[in-house]
DNA sequence: ACATTGACCTGGGAGC
DNA sequence: TGCTCCCAGGTCAATG
């Protein structure tokens, strides 16, 4: 269940779990995923040492002393922090083990995810180098946010969710910062005035810090077997509450379909 | 450069 | 029970 949030709170949990370990060995049981997981892998990884781990956008990266793992865990896509004898479930797809008897397991049931060995600078490859600012980062602000927008025909939602623009805003977190600074998913992007560009950028900054401060506490846990779905669902003000009043004014909560995916805003206080 | 659409996958739930 | 259909938290590649 990957939006940034998730993604944050995995890399949290992760790093001092798997900093400074050496790998022993690397078990791929499937090697299609999004593109598919270099069959050298195991070889290229075995006997290294984790040197440091960060994130970028939703991109889990993995530095060693000659190159970076790069994780993306898709639309379903978890890392368990295990034992390596721990039992195997339908999809766990990876076994990264460590010489402490530890293993990181990615499981991905819908193979939409990601793992990808890189020597080149990160910011240089492929899937990075067009990537926008960080939300949470200063250089995402009114001033970015309001020049970027201009001329732009494309709704709102669509622009925030638009990675070259800004990176970690998924479809949940789209539909919460738009109600939060009260703008309609579907306004032309290049209409809307400074004025408004400053709450949405509010508010972007807010719901995904809230979520991270939220995921932290739920998601600790990295040696579960499970992690809890849904686990946000009582914070979402209009994410999938088709049909419920509005938690601020009532009105119903409508749902419609951009560009393939759903959104949901309230009528009353999203114009 | 921008906008739109299809593609990649499996699982779960609704409806019949 | 089982079938079909629809939906799902992402994002790249191809096309106009």
């Amino acid at each position: 269940m990957p939006e940034l949030p998730e993604v944050e709170t995995t890399v949290t949990g992760i790093t001092p779990l798997i900093s400074g370990q050496k790998i022993t060995n690397i078990v791929i049981r499937e090697h299609r995923l999004r593109w598919p997981i270099p069959a050298d892998l195991p070889k290229t990884l075995q006997g290294q040492t984790v040197a440091s781990v960060s994130r970028r956008a939703k991109y889990i990266l993995i530095k060693f002393q000659h190159g970076t793992l790069l994780i993306h865990l898709g639309m379903s896509g978890s890392l368990r922090f295990i034992d390596k004898d721990f039992e195997l479930a339908k999809h766990d797809h990876v076994d990264i083990i460590f010489n402490n008897g530890k293993c990181l397991r990615f499981r991905d049931p819908r193979r939409f995810g990601a793992i990808l060995w890189t020597t080149d600078e990160v910011s240089q490859h492929k899937l990075i180098s067009h990537l926008g600012p960080e939300p949470l980062q200063d250089d995402f602000n009114v001033d970015y946010l309001f020049r970027r927008s201009r001329k732009r025909t494309v709704s709102i939602k669509q622009f925030i969710m638009d990675s070259k623009i800004v990176v970690g805003v998924g479809n949940i977190y789209a539909s919460e910062s738009l109600f939060m600074a009260g703008i309609h998913p579907t306004r032309a992007t290049g209409l809307i005035s400074k004025a408004r560009f400053q709450k949405l950028c509010n508010a972007i900054k807010k719901v995904l810090s809230l979520a991270i401060t939220q995921g932290g506490t739920t998601l600790k846990d990295f040696s579960n077997s499970d992690g809890k779905p849904g686990y946000f669902k009582q914070q979402l003000t209009v994410y999938d509450r088709a049909d419920l009043p509005c938690k601020k004014c009532s009105q119903t909560i409508k749902h419609i379909t951009q560009n393939n995916r759903s959104s949901y805003f309230c009528s009353r206080c999203q114009r």
